[in-house]
DNA sequence: CTTGGAATGTCAACAAGGCTGACGTAGTTT
DNA sequence: AAACTACGTCAGCCTTGTTGACATTCCAAG
């Protein structure tokens, strides 16, 4: 707000501003490649949500993914079944509680998600690479300090539940 | 793949879908507060960014939107349209070639443009203070080499602009 | 045991914002 | 004069968000 604020941070409005920029620019990136794999299939960005977090949380259920996406279970639903539908996802009835749809991917739905992931993890590798291994705890650093809390505790959760 | 490359760049396959979900997670903070006063008014997602690089790049002609954007001419239309009858936008015939539409935010548009702008710098600034300032230029490096080279260049070019 | 409420998931309809394709209208270039 | 360029618009489609209504299942209170 201040000169105080600029020298103790040092950071400009006009840097913040770029780092914006960058944000924006970034996250294209990062979709990019796993957007045109999906484009082949017909399928869009919800889709790799799904398939990502169901990967990550095989047996999860429809609304533990609601948290975690942070849309509603109709929005949801419609690409759940579509992934079902062409047997990449697995919805069992729970057995504790039979409202419950438990969700796993299948063999193909396996294969899709390392397809997604790889190319992912190689643009991602390869912007570490460039700058440099003292690079990538900052850049996580800010960026867990960037989400909403609620948002934070899930990513807190999946980080401590896969150790 | 194997030990060596965990070794050579400090960076498992783990560790990189982490970082895949912080970004996730992270955009959506990141674009939480503008949403919020863009819903306010009726707008969304795509109405920021062309208020964005209108403020950013002032007299910008809609052709040049049309690359930083991504997105086709209807579709950015669309969005514009609804901006220029709502007066935030100007749109002028060009002097030197009347084709041309020069772009530019009214008052009104300066107004919105600084209250989203303002709102997305504090959570920015916030993340970087906690993450320290050592953070900063490494966080930003890795976003640059995130880009698509395209992007990357539309960045650069943004970037020297402004100086 | 039954009944009412809460939780879970599905179906239907609508809106925003992408897309392609076709076309019109200026203005510029060759 | 002809061709090309910049922009706007109409029409129609798709994905992915929304709300509302509804079926099923579970559980707890009476």
């Amino acid at each position: 707000m201040d000169d105080h604020s600029d020298t103790l941070l040092f950071l400009t409005d006009e840097q913040l501003r770029r780092a914006i920029e960058a944000m924006f620019f970034a996250y294209r990136g990062f979709t990019a490649d796993p957007d045109r794999i999906l484009a082949a299939r017909g399928y869009g960005r919800a889709h790799h949500r799904a398939i990502h977090f169901i990967h990550r949380t095989p047996g999860t259920t429809v609304n533990n993914l609601l948290g975690i996406l942070g849309v509603t279970k109709q929005s949801l639903n419609r690409v759940l079944r579509t992934l079902v539908e062409d047997g990449l996802v697995d919805s069992r009835i729970g057995t504790r509680d039979r409202r419950e749809r438990h969700l796993t991917l299948t063999q193909d739905g396996e294969t899709l998600e390392a397809e997604l992931s790889t190319a992912q993890r190689a643009r991602m590798r390869a912007a570490f690479r460039e700058a440099g291994p003292g690079a990538v705890a900052g850049f996580r650093t800010v960026l867990e300090h960037m989400m909403d809390p609620e948002q934070r505790r899930h990513f807190a959760a999946v980080r401590d539940g896969e150790r």
